[in-house]
DNA sequence: CCGGGAAGTCAACGTGCATTGACTTCTCAT
DNA sequence: ATGAGAAGTCAATGCACGTTGACTTCCCGG
């Protein structure tokens, strides 16, 4: 409330004028913000402020919200994140990275970000063919085998729900209820591809 | 995306002027909307219209949207359903529950609200003290054991992404993939009590 | 039958935000 | 060097929605 304006944190660099930077900039913020808020609570005028434009621009490159957060949507899906993926370690890492406080790593924003975009009534339609292609599909490609499909369903699902548990989550786990969290959730995590 | 609107079927009674109702059928019609369309864009005038109220009366009987969305989120847990689960059949009803489409039954419909209201960062916090308490506390009453916590947010975690794959899930389960998908989900929630 | 209080209605008000178009400044090709 | 067009700025508009307070209607006890 009295907080004085912060006076000026002068942009290090002005920038010159180039659009394409400033289209980058503008959607980097997009992401950042779409993911942290959700698509209603985020706002234009912050987003462009946080990309140190203006709010006018984003129509001018964008077209409007609806279409920022498409683009947005699109350039937050990451089809090649299964590859990482060893078959040996994954379950653990898996683990350990679902223990941790979701600030934690960048992966957790762009989940995190389709994740409110999912269970949106509003923005699932255009999420569920891109889901379909980019986020089950490489795994199913990953399992391998006959029964893919359905193990693919019920292994995204495991994976799904860590997520919002971890996104839910209030305090962070710490001694031997993380150390038990870790060990089941690998075993289960191991099982799931067995 | 506005072409929903269930049209006021016009009220056949009336209605005696009957506080209690009339707060009851509010409650019902914010439960339905924060239900099929989250916190932000669930609107209270249409809330009212559908509980055949007027808008002033939130104010009155529930004080504003957050307090009425509370309430709302309060009145769709069923502690109690925990107990319904019996260790030795638990494990298939959920799978088989999952497999079915969200629309099957009535109870899809309180987790989908529960879930929009987990991953909207708005209204996140007011869940997880619900959460804890009318979710979390009676899986872990019911695991019991000297890990119970931490078993607890597994089980949980993977309750919760089911909920979400389903509601995520374009077309319906069938055949093959369906009994795999059922067999092994029965598995690993057998697993997690183990 | 009547008066008071509760239940219900109405019509603003204010705010926050997307959208938009006109205006200014920069940059680069000639 | 200069002017045309692109990049960036500003302020206004309008809408959707929560909130609010004053007004009206009903019910019920005496």
């Amino acid at each position: 409330m009295s907080d004085i304006a912060p006076l000026a944190p002068e942009r290090a660099a002005p920038r010159k004028r180039d659009a394409e930077a400033t289209r980058a900039a503008i959607l980097a913020a997009a992401k950042a913000q779409f993911g942290r808020l959700g698509y209603d609570r985020a706002v234009l005028r912050d987003i462009a402020a946080e990309a140190g434009a203006d709010v006018a621009l984003i129509k001018r490159y964008f077209g409007g919200k609806e279409a920022l957060f498409t683009e947005a949507l699109r350039a937050s899906f990451r089809p090649d994140f299964v590859q990482e993926w060893d078959r040996a370690t994954f379950a653990h890492e898996i683990a350990v990275m679902m223990a941790g406080a979701p600030a934690d790593d960048a992966r957790a924003h762009r989940f995190q970000f389709l994740l409110r975009a999912a269970t949106s009534p509003t923005t699932a339609p255009l999420l569920n063919v891109a889901i379909q292609e980019r986020f089950l599909a490489p795994i199913r490609d990953w399992l391998g085998g006959e029964d893919a499909p359905a193990r693919t369903r019920v292994l995204a699902a495991t994976f799904i729900g860590f997520l919002v548990e971890r996104l839910i989550r209030a305090e962070p786990l710490t001694g031997r209820e993380r150390a038990i969290f870790i060990a089941r959730t690998t075993a289960m995590f191991e099982s799931l591809v067995a």
